[in-house]
DNA sequence: GGCGTACATTGCGTCTGGCG
DNA sequence: CGCCAGACGCAATGTACGCC
């Protein structure tokens, strides 16, 4: 292909002295031609190699053509280089439909170019023909087309020429010049006239060039933020260009960087057909609407935002009111629609339980008159590889409405309105449970096992300073432990709030009749399953046995929250350490301060309870090791070895003392392990440990909590 | 007089409809 | 699409009043 262009370079010259072609050992009739240039030497080298010609290469590795004074026929050279080249073509066969697709785009766009330049005064219609060549090779790697190859440009002149009939080729020295025949006479005077800047003419001509691609591409926003939306909402062009400022003209790689992305948006964004700071509504990318509506979400300020429009980083105020508008627009028009409440974030086909719990807001103490009492409903998905849910399936294309006004329309009435209830009886006959409450121990003794596990992880750890990646607390061990599949993050989503207080039978009736709506379009054919606080819990038992058509324990499962549930147990376990003097050790082990310390036995802050009680377990078990280290070496050799267990129940049985501290172990753990059942969403593990806890809500006095967490597992 | 409570005032910022 | 004025909301501050 371009073998003769190096024919031409290279300056044929026939020798006196006859000799053999280097390629084909012979004489033959035709001039032998002398290599002078380096440039050959490597081509004809590139050739052998790709033809894999070892005769040639042999021959070549003696030294470079010049020192060698190889003498060739150029039919020989010539055939050399097209076996070559149809090799190369071979290769990439598959891609030379695209190439050609490419190279066409490119050409039109040129023509284009041509067509535009002349029409327009200012500039000059006269082209260098190396300026197109430059231009249609920019063009073209901006496209993604290899071009290794170089253009030709004769070629590329003849294509030209034959698109335009009164465009005229000139020569003038070694640069071809391309003219329309009647632009010749202002062109010459205006070149004679300006002696312009040849640079700046380029920088204005891919300025034109760029900002024709800007205003004819639409990248409106539409209320969401696909994959890929932001190399779809600028021109090719305009990315290649920013992308060549940036990081020079010779990338290897196509993607374009975050930053390159973002300049790219903000040059479209404020990109106007006059000299105005009036933005185009078509033309807003989604880095823009991005920043003004995150902004604003996460600050709420709007001055923030104000700066950011004014930087022409971000949208204006105004615009981000009405993105969020119409945002919520949307939803509630499909809430109407559907006549369901149901957020769209949720996922289809996924297991979905739900939590309804008051929302207490009160800024000021001194008095209640702004204090808000609503009721909050979330609903929870948990996701898992075998279950991982499909999203909901949205009519995409009536989103982002245009609404006049900037007012919220209405949710539904179903919804906002609440129906009146009242109980039919006070105390309703309670169902007894069929059959019995049989819990198999299926996975509890395997996690009573890792945690001792990670008791023993802390005891061989915990002397020497920890280093990264040795995970001493509770929840790292266990979540470094846990399986990578099971760690996905569960979906979460929070229905419209009410006004309406939240403990009367009206608003929980309400919320169980919303959740279960949502659940038949989610999940259909799953059983609700609604988590309460202990005031809740005790309203909505009441609805399930008085209305048991509608809200009947077949119906719906009422749980009692886990977080209630870890408390109770926590205070269980206060009253059961109470006066053991488990406080007093922790003070003068400055673990805590008195005040501090006393208040775990009440369980009045969670976090902090758990702390102690992790705290707590690992020491005793550190006693019990070394207690049991002591028994192991003073054992007589014809005396059998207990196992660790054996070893400890043993004990227990002998002293009292030993046992109250060992249960305390084994209760700390069991609550533990609760905990860590539902931060797994175990739930098998969850009835098991639960089932393992209620006995201690009834030893220790706490009869309502024994009712109704016996009533949450059954 | 000190303290606690209820209500009014003030300043600042956001929301909203309308205008150019 | 951008800007503006008035409405509205919120929190801090000021003031009046009753009780011990």
């Amino acid at each position: 292909m371009a073998a003769h262009s190096h024919e031409t370079e290279s300056k044929n010259k026939s020798t006196s002295n006859p000799s053999v072609c280097f390629f084909c050992n012979e004489n033959g009739q035709e001039a032998l031609h002398e290599s002078y240039t380096f440039g050959q030497d490597t081509r004809v080298r590139e050739c052998a190699v790709k033809l894999n010609d070892t005769l040639l290469l042999a021959k070549l590795s003696a030294g470079d053509l010049i020192a060698q004074e190889a003498k060739y026929h150029s039919k020989c050279l010539v055939s050399l280089y097209n076996r070559a080249s149809r090799i190369e073509m071979k290769n990439d066969n598959v891609e030379s439909k695209k190439e050609r697709q490419i190279h066409g785009i490119a050409f039109s766009e040129l023509v284009s170019y041509i067509n535009e330049t002349r029409s327009c005064d200012e500039t000059i219609s006269v082209y260098k023909l190396s300026d197109l060549c430059k231009l249609y090779t920019e063009r073209i790697t901006c496209l993604g087309a290899d071009v290794s190859s170089r253009v030709n440009s004769s070629r590329l002149k003849d294509r030209i020429v034959s698109n335009f009939p009164d465009l005229d080729a000139y020569k003038q020295g070694r640069e071809n010049i391309l003219a329309f025949k009647d632009d010749i006479g202002p062109a010459l005077k205006r070149v004679c006239l300006e002696d312009f800047d040849n640079e700046f003419v380029n920088i204005s001509k891919a300025a034109t060039f760029v900002r024709k691609d800007i205003f004819a591409s639409n990248s409106e926003f539409k209320g969401t933020f696909p994959k890929g939306c932001q190399e779809a909402s600028v021109p090719q062009s305009l990315l290649s260009l920013i992308s060549m400022i940036q990081f020079g003209p010779n990338i290897q790689d196509r993607s374009y960087s975050q930053s390159t992305l973002t300049i790219a948006q903000l040059l479209m964004y404020s990109c106007t057909k006059k000299q105005s700071n009036r933005h185009m509504k078509d033309h807003e990318p989604p880095v823009c609407a991005y920043l003004g509506v995150m902004i604003h979400c996460k600050t709420r300020k709007r001055d923030l935002v104000d700066t950011f429009f004014k930087l022409g980083l971000s949208v204006s105020y105004d615009r981000v009111l009405e993105i969020s508008t119409s945002m919520a627009n949307d939803a509630c028009r499909r809430y109407v629609q559907e006549g369901i409440v149901c957020p769209t974030n949720l996922l289809q086909n996924v297991f979905t339980s739900s939590a309804v719990d008051n929302i207490d807001h009160n800024p000021s103490s001194i008095s209640s008159k702004d204090s808000f009492h609503g009721t909050g409903i979330s609903l929870f998905q948990h996701i898992s590889e075998d279950a991982q849910g499909v999203v909901q399936a949205l009519d995409q294309s009536e989103t982002m409405l245009k609404c006049q006004s900037k007012r919220v329309s209405l949710l539904p009435e179903s919804y906002s309105n609440l129906p009146p209830a009242v109980l039919r009886f006070n105390e309703p006959d309670i169902p007894l449970v069929e059959g019995e409450l049989s819990i198999d121990m299926f996975s509890f003794p395997a996690a009573l096992k890792g945690e001792f596990k990670w008791l023993k992880h802390v005891a061989e750890n915990s002397s020497v300073r920890a280093t990264v990646g040795t995970n001493i607390s509770w929840s790292a061990y266990h979540a470094a432990v846990l399986p990578d599949g099971n760690k996905l993050p569960a979906v979460s989503a929070l229905l419209p709030l009410f006004h309406e207080q939240a403990k009367s039978v009206a608003m929980i009736r309400h919320s169980l009749e919303h959740y279960r709506s949502a659940v038949r379009k989610l999940n259909p054919g799953q059983t609700p399953v609604v988590a309460f606080d202990q005031p809740l819990f005790t309203v909505a038992k009441l609805i399930q046995w008085n209305w048991p058509q509608i809200y009947g324990e077949d119906h719906f499962v009422m749980m009692f929250g886990g977080l209630h549930i870890e408390m109770a147990a926590f205070k269980a376990l206060g009253s059961w350490l109470e006066d053991s003097g488990w406080t007093s050790v922790l003070v003068n082990a400055q673990v805590t301060s008195p005040g501090t310390a006393d208040s775990f036995l009440k369980a009045s802050h969670v976090t902090k309870t758990r702390r102690a009680h992790q705290v707590t377990a690992c020491t005793l078990y550190r006693l019990l090791s070394n207690a049991y280290c002591q028994y192991k070496d003073v054992l007589r050799d014809d005396e059998v070895t207990l196992e660790f267990e054996d070893w400890c129940l043993e004990r227990s049985k002998e002293s009292p003392h030993f046992k109250f501290w060992y249960t305390t172990l084994r209760f700390e753990l069991t609550v533990l392990i609760f905990i860590r059942s539902i931060r797994e969403a175990n739930f098998s593990l969850y009835i098991e440990a639960l089932s393992k806890i209620i006995p201690w809500f009834f030893c220790l006095g706490s009869h309502q909590l024994f009712t109704m967490a016996t009533n949450s597992s059954a």
